[in-house]
DNA sequence: CGCCCCATGTAAGACGTTACATGATTGA
DNA sequence: TCAATCATGTAACGTCTTACATGGGGCG
């Protein structure tokens, strides 16, 4: 249970144990099948990771030795592990996320609902379209000030930049009104099996 | 001049300083105060890179010692550094990186026109849209396909990465057309070999 | 004089990439 | 028997992050 730094990687895998306990070989699978194709899957990386987070007591292995086969490890998210998920998609977005780390956010979006049911994925959205918003302006007035100076190509790039948060702004928008048309009854899992 | 692979950062200081010659201290300015901020400006990460750009050949450093100020070094590009841009530029769009590569694809975009030209530019993007055309229909399967199974959370996340390639692709489409309305005149800096 | 900006660098550590290694099981 | 798939792992390597170090110059 040391204290130190989860990689993005390490809460990717907390998050898909969250959903549904796995071995390594099976999440390698999801990071080489799914839209997940973002992550890594080499075991290089998978199976140091799991050993940390084991090692911090976020996860636990158990060696499935039913029949003949060779051993296979299966690991379970722990309390704790469902407790550093929580505060990890929890955390609110701020600037240098939003410049640098949007696929974190949207990682951390993606797993909200399973970890802190609606409200999760609320705060969360609202914290985005909050940070997105005071950081659009800074854009459009970069795009102003390097018009003269930028080549062609430059501007356009910029330009692109601007669009793309632009559309994730939208859909911040579009996202929390997906969830106020959901009935307000209690979604939230509190353990085990989900629908 | 090894042959070892070139970072992004690598890149990125190349297509800089082809722009214009500059030190290690200006470099970091930029990174810190423009629309490059998603390149690290630590001094651990820059001199380095710098360093290894040099033992290349790719840049040259000519330090700086006119007035009985500190030392300052001045890096431009060579030649080989400018061939090497160049190639990186105008090699196409693969799938992998319009998965895990988005960045670098526009990083090479924002220097097209000043390292090859018009024709870099639009070559690029062609290749880009292609790229992007056969790749979004791929996305709307995996929406299709997770619909059932998929959390509301989780389906949004992925629409959200659709929209941003949707985005994306309209982007390429109308940077195409702002090509297309520019004077074809040769704005070309070098002797021609391709027709 | 003290403080901040210029300007360059090094050292420790963590993480991911690539490539290799191992071995069991299943099917042709 | 040969190949492929399941399943886990290690080793070398490079790069980035963080933090620290150094030292001159300008300014109040």
């Amino acid at each position: 249970m040391e204290d130190r730094a989860i990689s993005k990687l390490g809460y990717a895998l907390l998050g898909l144990l969250q959903a549904k306990p796995a071995s390594g070989y099976d999440l390698r699978k999801i990071f080489s099948s799914t839209a997940m194709t973002t992550y890594s899957d080499s075991p290089g990386a998978i199976y140091p990771a799991l050993r940390r987070l084991q090692q911090q007591g976020l996860i636990r292995g158990n060696v499935e030795d039913g029949a003949g086969l060779r051993r296979r490890q299966v690991f379970t998210l722990t309390a704790e592990g469902a407790a550093e998920l929580r505060s990890w998609i929890t955390r609110p977005v701020n600037r240098s996320e939003v410049i640098r780390g949007l696929d974190e956010v949207m990682l951390r979006f993606a797993f909200s609902e399973q970890a802190g049911g609606r409200e999760a994925s609320v705060g969360l959205l609202k914290s985005l379209k909050a940070e997105l918003t005071s950081y659009l302006p800074n854009l459009h007035q970069q795009r102003a000030a390097g018009k003269a100076t930028m080549p062609t190509s430059g501007s356009l790039a910029l330009e692109s930049g601007i669009r793309s948060y632009e559309t994730l702004l939208q859909w911040t928008k579009d996202a929390l009104a997906t969830f106020a048309r959901q009935p307000h009854a209690s979604r939230r899992p509190k353990k085990g099996a989900k629908s």
